[in-house]
DNA sequence: TTGTAGGCGTTATCAC
DNA sequence: GTGATAACGCCTACAA
């Protein structure tokens, strides 16, 4: 890529005048501008972003860093937020990590390039975020919290979301409601999780909650238990119940109900017909980059719109 | 994020000062140095890359470009370019795109900021590199080759792959077998179709393929024509068509076989018994970053490895 | 209508 | 031991 002050050479004249010719400024005879623009195009010049970013000390750039392993729904996500960011002319940069360790290091050259706000999805809740960095970058957390100043925790309310799901399985006729989710320690996890307990509770139900390391044990559970309904965390834990399910001889939803959540379109793709509470991306999407504005997020619809789909029966 | 001439005013010494500190220097006071380094770290200072780029005129940053739709696969990729490439002191910075405009603009966007190279998946095949990009920066290409001069196409053999994948299912004792596919014309795509069809024919067999709107129809093809195994295009398809096939009434693999290509970790997750061939993830990766550091491609073994799961019966 | 100067943050090289 | 200076590419402001 060519430089300014290289084209400026090529044409004879200034770095001043091909500044005035690329920019469209009036004091700037008609053939000289023609010379320059051409000269322009033919080398496929563009300023580079990176110098005025240096120059005015404000960054369009925002930092994307999500976790490496089972990144469909994030992916999906931050490309709503690609799509946002764009809309207010930022650009967003995604990195995926393995480790906290590299998500730090992540954070801190995304403040060393100076990026205008980096958004995040932790790998666990309340990672310690250096005063020195949230000062004068704004960090956006999605699903799990920062511990920091400045950092802004978009989320909606997944203890609503978890009673929801309880909610609707119940007006199914179920009353035996296992909810299957992951051992992480993050709050959208938790929060779900709370949510079902406590519905559960007021409904005179029974909690029974089964982590990730235990699909293996989904099937004596289900088969011992008697349960009529799967409340997943996800659409992902959903369909790898199913399989399981499936594999071994139990229909969905003949035998059993599955209920999941996101309504990712990655996965929707592959699973049309899951019954799933549909996510709200674009008003995460939309809130993520209001707060990065210095805007107030808006208010989102207190609980997840339900998708109807196949998997969960009327009993 | 302070800048090293703030911190110098900050301890009232000179800018040089600052750096003979921080870089560990000898030709300086060991108070001196102490005093530095306090406020370095008490501030969170760390150089701005940028500007250090500037300056050498060389950049570690190398930019990814993958589709926005379907990017299961894509993500698991790069994650293993983006290991790869810290080996070597080189930084990722990924991007999807929606359509082929959007592509170009980043491209063009990562020339400017004078990135060390760009590493894509473009949305079709032979899409043309301005002269201009490609004599600077080093474009590597995955799945789809790119139009222009000095790109890299990066690829394994994937006629063999659909060969392969052919004799795989014909020693099983398969004779009809279906090839589910994309529509879209990307040179992996066509390639292990390309096999298919090779392999088929040589061995007396009638190929029939179906691309992925027609999904659909797969039910009354696999009915009708009385296939008895399905060599889907990759895991995502191969998914697709076992839930397709298993919620109307079809076993697999006891009434038909599936097998997919490429074992991304994101899916084998969700169906651990799937009967897929490897993708070499990790070496696409190895030569991507081989490449784009100027030394030659290794040699990629011709053909995939095989992982038995429990979608393909012997029959 | 065009050329020149200064500054953004860092680093290497010069002089004191 | 430490300070000053130039350079990278761009842009704004001022001088010619």
């Amino acid at each position: 890529m060519i430089s300014s002050l290289k084209l400026a050479r090529l044409c004879g004249v200034s770095q001043g005048t091909v500044d005035r010719a690329l920019h469209g400024r009036p004091e700037i005879g008609a053939a000289t501008r023609k010379r320059i623009l051409d000269a322009a195009r033919r080398y496929g010049y563009r300023p580079n972003p990176q110098v005025r970013e240096l120059l005015s000390g404000k960054s369009r750039l925002v930092g994307g860093i999500v976790p490496a392993v089972n990144s469909i729904f994030f992916v999906d996500l931050f490309n709503e937020i690609k799509n946002e960011l764009g809309k207010h002319g930022y650009r967003l940069f995604l990195t995926p990590v393995s480790d906290e360790a590299e998500f730090l290091e992540c954070l801190e050259e995304f403040a060393a390039r100076r990026f205008a706000a980096v958004i995040v999805v932790p790998p666990r809740d309340n990672i310690p975020i250096p005063e020195s960095f949230s000062r004068e970058t704004a960090v956006v957390s999605l699903l799990s919290p920062c511990h920091g100043n400045k950092t802004h925790f978009i989320r909606c309310d997944e203890v609503k979301t978890g009673r929801h799901a309880v909610d609707f399985l119940f007006a199914q006729g179920h009353r035996r409601i296992l909810h299957l989710t992951y051992s992480r320690r993050a709050h959208g996890i938790l929060a779900r999780e709370k949510g079902y307990r406590m519905r559960m509770s007021e409904l005179g139900l029974k909690s029974a909650v089964l982590t990730d390391p235990g699909v293996a044990l989904l099937l004596t559970n289900v088969r011992r238990k008697k349960f009529t309904a799967i409340f997943a965390h996800n659409d992902w834990l959903a369909i790898a119940a199913i399989r399981t399910l499936e594999q071994n001889g139990l229909r969905v939803p003949t035998d059993i109900s599955v209920l999941g959540v996101d309504a990712s379109p990655t996965l929707m793709a592959l699973y049309p017909n899951l019954t799933t509470l549909k996510y709200p991306f674009a008003q995460i999407a939309g809130n993520s980059v209001r707060v990065l504005l210095g805007k107030r997020a808006h208010k989102i619809a207190p609980t997840f719109k339900l998708k109807r789909g196949g998997t969960v029966c009327h009993l």
